[in-house]
DNA sequence: CGGGTACTTGACAATGGTCAAGTGTGGTGG
DNA sequence: CCACCACACTTGACCATTGTCAAGTACCCG
């Protein structure tokens, strides 16, 4: 619908990069075009290299023994994924899905790494950008063991409103089953806290479009106070 | 007790670099030693670098507004920490504490910057290691999550064993209430679920050494099996 | 022997998962 | 343009797992 065209230009992974080293890598990536539902790539799968969201967006997950999903992270334009068989060898350590239909870079191992040899700033963004991977599941970790529910989609609304630079309203970039997903609950009981949330008046929900009616006491409730019940 | 020196040779973030290197990064390190107990950094703290632990253990944990504390890694002799800030720029993600009297080497951040622009290997090096922990918390959050607590414990024992080159026996390098907070349970439920265990024929526990009395049963229990009730 | 820490056990409440049965709602084809 | 279908979502009822509070026991170290 507008510039989304995608290149890696737009990615943090290859910001502040000469000229050379990125024509260099976009002459070895394959583009690859992924229609909705499709699987990328399966736990456990032998893995030549790494993937770049130039549009759409991907799941990256988990299932349990009895089919139960836990979202580990939402992927769309500009996002990395796949990384860690490329430098830590081995297979995939989860699985990889498109949730809307979308447009991948592949970008085999063998000449990154060799690019890596010559450019260190390649190889520094690499780090930042799993430093900052480590990061976010310290994050999530904390989120899906010390918080309740409530507590978690709070603090996920507020963070989705931060990213939208404080919006007071945010539209959800995905289904609400997988917030649900991501929130490592059900469907069903993510569906029931936003009704209660609702009618504590703390938000407003229109479809997929969520109002922040008492962001102080979002605040207060992601951080445990019990302004809610 | 034995030849746990400690030297950044052991460390596998070095392994493969030229004695040029390793000298320079000994002269810029800085030898720490802390109690058991101490704590190292707090969530939050500012980072000038990261540490590696030469002797003893350490536990990097979150801790709830209500101060459940749920420990995310522990690590000891050979293992590195706090990483995140280095590459990733900004705070700790989360906190550290000696659980044992230990010996750490503080590097610093500049330093290590300018060795590793010099030397690609190291950069390598540092990737697969920041690599290996985003497969460890992909793990994590399937075993937080997806599973419940005795399928977590028995997955833990397995791996246990299996870090100990398959041993019949394990020897818990931590109190049990450690256990409990690496598993994201209570000590009590642990406690429980290791008497339900071993009731069951699954386990023998005599203090810290537990006995894998049927590996297989295990297995089948980690995979998700109702083997067990 | 004393004290603190580690651990166990019991009783109880509740969060949230599951099953089941709906109610929208958007998109497609007739 | 309407009817239908699939999919997203809601709501209700039920109950298992697990966290919490409370009390007590075992164990280790000095």
């Amino acid at each position: 619908m507008n510039a989304d065209k995608g290149s890696i230009r737009d990615a943090p992974l290859f910001q502040g990069l000469s000229e050379h080293y990125l024509t260099a890598i976009e002459s070895v990536a394959v583009r690859q075009v992924h229609e909705k539902g499709r699987t990328i790539f399966l736990e456990g799968g032998e893995a030549g290299g790494f993937y770049l969201v130039l549009s759409g967006q991907v799941k990256i997950f988990k299932l349990s023994p009895e089919g139960r999903e836990q979202i580990i992270h939402i992927y769309g334009p500009g996002n990395s994924f796949g990384e860690v068989p490329v430098f830590a060898g081995g297979r995939f350590p989860a699985n990889a899905a498109a949730t809307q239909d979308c447009e991948l870079l592949y970008i085999p191992r063998r000449e990154l790494v060799r690019l890596m040899k010559r450019e260190p700033e390649l190889a520094m963004n690499m780090l930042a950008e799993t430093s900052a991977k480590l990061r976010a599941f310290t994050v999530q970790i904390e989120n899906l063991t010390l918080r309740e529910i409530p507590q978690r989609l709070a603090a996920y609304l507020l963070d989705a409103s931060e990213r939208e630079n404080g919006a007071g309203e945010i539209t959800l970039d995905m289904t609400k089953g997988h917030l649900a997903g991501l929130l490592g609950t059900a469907q069903e009981t993510l569906s029931r806290v936003l009704r209660r949330m609702s009618e504590a008046g703390l938000i407003e929900v229109r479809g997929r479009t969520i109002g922040l009616k008492a962001p102080v006491r979002l605040e207060a409730l992601a951080s445990g106070d019990e302004v809610f019940r």
